[in-house]
DNA sequence: TGTACATCAGTGAACGCGCGTTCACTGATGTAC
DNA sequence: TGTACATCAGTGAACGCGCGTTCACTGATGTAC
C-alpha cells in the first residue's frame, strides 16, 4: 500500500473538498465576488473561522476550484486532437466528449465560463493561464499532423487557440441545453460540428 | 425644435445616467452579482433611496446597461458585414472596428464580456437575446452575398454564430491588451485577423 | 506498551460595519383655471 | 400673468441582518522516549 495520510490530515482535506463542493454549489446562482465565505462554511456545517484553516479568502477557493475543474482535462484534450483517423470522425467525437463532460460536471463548466470575464482577478488569471497551456498543447499536437506542413508555429497556435475558444463556446452551449429537451441537445451537437468542420475546411485549404 | 422634457423629467434622465455611469464604473473591478445599491447611489452623491426612483434592483440597473452597450450596435454590424468589397479588406475593417470600439467603450465592454456567462440571470438573458439579434442579423447579410449560393439558412446561421462569437473574443482580447504594451494590440490584430481569415477560407470552400 | 507533551483543525463569542428596504417628509416643478 | 393645488424626484432616519475578521479556547491526533 502507497503512503496513507494521518487521521487529521485525511480529516483536514475532507473538509476542505466539503468546502469547495458546497463552494461550487452556490456558485451556480451567483459569481465568486459575491459569494460569501460564511455561506460556504453554513453550508458545510463548521464554523466560519473554519474557512480560514485552508483558504485566506473566497478568491483563494476561486484559485483551488480552478485547478480542480480544468487540471486534469489537459490529457483528454491531447488524446482527442491526436487521435490520427478521419477528420469527420474526429470531430463528431470531440462534440460527444464534450457534451459528456458538461454532462458529468456541469458545475464546473459553469463556473469557468462565469469566471473567465468574471470580477475576481486571480481566478481569471488562473483560468486564462489552463487555457493557455490548453492551447499550447493543442498546437504541439496540430503540429505532429501531416496537414501542418507548410505551417508557420504562429499559425499553429492561432488555429489551436481557435479550437480551445470553440471547445468553451460549445461547452457552455450544452450547459445552456442541459435543463432543456432533448432536442436541443440534439441542435447544440448539429451546430457545433458544422462549427468544426468548416473550421476543419479553413484548416485544409489554408495555404491553398 | 423637437419636443423638450420638462425640467423635471430632464433632471430625472441625468440622474439616472449618473447611476448607469457610476455602476460601470464599480463594475470594472467586480461583478454585477455583488454590486451594491449604496455603492452606486454613494459614487454619485445621491441618498440610497433615490435609487427606487429609477431601477427595482441592481438586476434591472444590468438590464438596463445591457441595452446601452448593445442596443446601438446593430447598424455598426449590419453595415461592416454587407459591405460587399474584397474579403481581405473587409476583415481588416472589421477587426479595425472591434479594436476602436474597445478603445471607445472599454467598460462596455468589460461589462458585456463579464455578464454574458454571469450569475444574474435576467441580464444574461438579455445580452442571450441582443446576441441572437446580431447573428440574425449577420445571417441575413451574409444571406444576399453570392457566396451564399447553395448554403441553407441553417449553416448560414451556424456561420453567423460563428462571426459573432469571433467578435466577442477578439474585443476582449483587445480589452486585456488595453493597458498592455502597443506590440500586444498589434499581436491581437494580427491574431484575429488570421482566425477570421481561416473562417473565410472554410467558407468560401465549404460545399467544395 | 505507556506516558507526557506538542500540534493544530475546528470552536464560539465578540467586534464594528455596510447592506437593502420602509416610511413619512420636503420642496421644486407642473397644471388647471 | 397670478394663484391654488397636485405631482413626484430626492431626502434622511430607522430597522434588522449578515458580513469578514480577531481571539483565546478545546480536545483529538501525533510524537518522543
Amino acid at each position: 500500500m502507497s503512503h496513507t495520510l494521518g487521521v487529521r490530515q485525511a480529516q483536514k482535506q475532507k473538509t476542505r473538498q466539503a468546502l469547495l463542493d458546497a463552494a461550487l454549489l452556490l456558485l451556480e446562482e451567483q459569481s465568486l465576488s459575491s459569494l460569501g465565505l460564511r455561506e460556504v462554511t453554513r453550508a458545510v456545517g463548521v464554523a466560519p473561522t473554519a474557512f480560514y484553516r485552508h483558504f485566506r479568502s473566497t478568491a483563494d477557493l476561486g484559485v483551488a476550484l480552478v485547478e480542480e475543474a480544468l487540471g486534469s482535462l489537459h490529457p483528454m484534450i491531447r488524446t482527442t486532437v491526436s487521435t490520427a483517423d478521419d477528420s469527420e470522425e474526429r470531430i463528431a467525437r470531440a462534440v460527444e466528449l464534450i457534451s459528456r463532460h458538461v454532462e458529468a460536471y456541469p458545475a464546473h463548466v459553469r463556473f469557468i465560463a462565469r469566471e473567465r470575464h468574471g470580477g475576481v482577478q486571480p481566478v481569471r488569471e488562473a483560468i486564462r493561464e489552463q487555457l493557455v497551456r490548453f492551447a499550447r498543447e493543442v498546437k504541439d499536437e496540430l503540429a505532429k499532423d501531416q496537414q501542418a506542413v507548410g505551417w508557420s508555429e504562429d499559425d499553429l497556435l492561432m488555429l489551436a487557440h481557435l479550437y480551445v475558444d470553440q471547445m468553451l463556446i460549445t461547452a457552455s452551449l450544452f450547459l445552456e441545453a442541459l435543463d432543456a429537451a432533448p432536442e436541443e441537445r440534439e441542435r447544440v451537437t448539429r451546430l457545433a460540428t458544422r462549427q468544426l468542420r468548416l473550421i476543419s475546411v479553413g484548416r485544409r485549404h489554408w495555404r491553398d
